[in-house]
RNA sequence: GGACGAGUGGGUGAGUUGGCUGAAACCACAUCCCUGCUAAGGAUGCGUACGGGUAACUGUACCGAGAGUUCGAAUCUCUCCUCGUCCA
């Protein structure tokens, strides 16, 4: 959530910074409204309420010295009437304020490139050649049905389009994934963790998927519990409404879960293959520090999940996201992209954001900054997507007659 | 699934004939003092959020969550959630 304090004390700053996010003149106003509108009705209350209670405390007195009460009592009563109504009006600005705010997205960075999509991400480096093929190279997901790895009809036998089974080695290749990248987190300093898949509301408008995307999560039908759409909502959220000390800071965590998302908005794009999975593996960092330790453990993300690819030897970039293309909750975003052969184009493996306050200030994670409390800044980054990786493997370590070159780093996990 | 019991501040844990308790006490923690000895003694401070004030300080809310009764609720009523014990 943005800073309601900051935004009173420096509208236009924040406003013009927003407005690159798309956000309008408008909505700006009405929130600063709004604002203003809670503070006011607050004091009104508070006021109210302060003689209230100043009076409820005489009844005691009266009560102990005999005296009568019905007087008093006629005061309180009339000044109950003008309460009731005040708080009415404190509850719905509140409600009305809480509304919009929760909907308005981070505030970029200053660095971060203006732009409308994925075509005016800034690229930053390239990481490793793409070799050249003697031969056309094949899509994946020709190569992964040849050698009997993926199953995509029967996933949808089994449940509905955009599911796949693995089989065999396609099997046993992303249980090595997983592990292998576990262990290279675990190797920087990422502690492992297991977490649940499903979360409740709070947690998802922690981390900022509610209430604005709740079309592209799953849901549970009976209860209020949704499906994760990444792994960063329970990671994130183990620590929400906390207090660190400071000494616990930073908090570096990685988690393999499965991902589970409706791609709503996503129709008729990457409709083969296993780009674009509703489930799908993921091997995911969480950090949580203080705010002059963010911007470190940032480059450290990407370059923990750049090194992995490195590691696996496929050729990537990487990229900073443009305005237009950064995510609800991200104040910055650095894309990986592994180039795949088979399409002759880099494609996304792993985001990395840095949040800075925005899900701290939503899922009140704190901690102690001397005497007083301040927020901390949260990040998050795939490393990696384990499905991507795979179809970057295939497509990449391809031979001639359809068959894959196993990287070496993977063989230890796959007993070679 | 059924029957009881419980949910208080970082922890343990008082407080439930409604007002003087935002909350005792202890532990932990912080600062200071004392002590010539490594372990102990003393003083003070120590929840969160939002608002007012340069500040000292002060107002409101919060004792699992929500609703209700009441002038007033941690304390009474209802619903829900969570945990424990027993039964199935």
């Amino acid at each position: 959530m943005i800073d309601l304090k900051l935004l009173q004390k420096d509208f236009d700053a924040i406003s013009t910074k927003l407005k690159r996010k798309g956000v309008s003149d408008e909505l700006m106003q009405e929130l600063k409204e709004k604002n203003e509108d809670v503070k006011k009705a607050k004091a009104s209350f508070e006021t109210l309420q302060a003689l209230q209670n100043a009076m409820s405390k005489e009844f005691g007195v009266y009560k102990r010295e005999g005296k009568d009460i019905s007087e008093l009592k006629a005061r309180v009563d009339a000044n109950k009437i003008v309460i009731n109504e005040a708080l009415d009006i404190q509850r719905n600005t509140i409600e009305a304020l809480e509304g919009i705010a929760m909907s308005v997205p981070n505030v970029p960075d200053d660095e971060v490139p203006d732009g409308e999509d994925e075509n005016d991400n800034i690229e930053i480096k390239k990481v490793l050649t793409p070799k050249e093929f003697s031969f056309i190279p094949k899509e994946h997901w020709e190569l992964a049905e040849e050698n009997g790895w993926i199953d995509f009809e029967r996933g949808v036998k089994l449940a509905t389009s955009r599911f796949s089974v693995s089989f065999g080695m396609g099997a046993k290749l992303e249980r090595a994934l997983i592990n292998f990248m576990l262990n290279f987190n675990s190797k920087r300093g990422f502690d492992e963790v297991s977490v649940p898949a499903l979360v409740n509301r709070t947690a998802l408008e922690g981390t900022g998927q509610l209430p604005k995307f709740e079309d592209d999560l799953y849901k549970m039908q009976d209860i209020d519990l949704f499906l994760i759409p990444t792994a960063e909502v329970p990671l994130t959220n183990l620590y929400q409404d906390e207090i660190f000390s400071e000494n616990e800071l930073p908090k570096k965590m990685t988690a393999y879960t499965s991902c589970f998302r409706k791609e709503a908005g996503a129709a008729g794009r990457d409709t083969r293959g296993m780009i674009r999975q509703h489930q799908f593996h993921k091997v995911e960092l969480v950090a949580i520090a203080k705010p002059e330790q963010s911007e470190n453990i940032f480059n450290d993300m990407v370059e923990c999940a750049s090194d992995i690819l490195t590691a696996l030897e496929l050729p990537h970039r990487l990229v900073t996201l443009c305005t237009g293309d950064l995510g609800f909750s991200a104040a910055k975003t650095v894309d990986l992209e592994v180039w795949l052969p088979g399409q002759n184009t880099y494609r996304e493996i792993s985001s990395v954001s840095n949040t800075r306050e925005f899900q701290a200030r939503r899922a009140k994670i704190r901690y102690k900054d001397g005497k007083k409390n301040t927020m901390v800044h949260t990040l998050n980054g795939s490393s990696l997507a384990v499905g991507r990786t795979l179809v970057a493997i295939m497509e990449n370590c391809q031979n001639e007659d359809g068959s894959i070159t196993i990287p070496k780093v993977l063989h230890p996990y796959l007993g070679m």
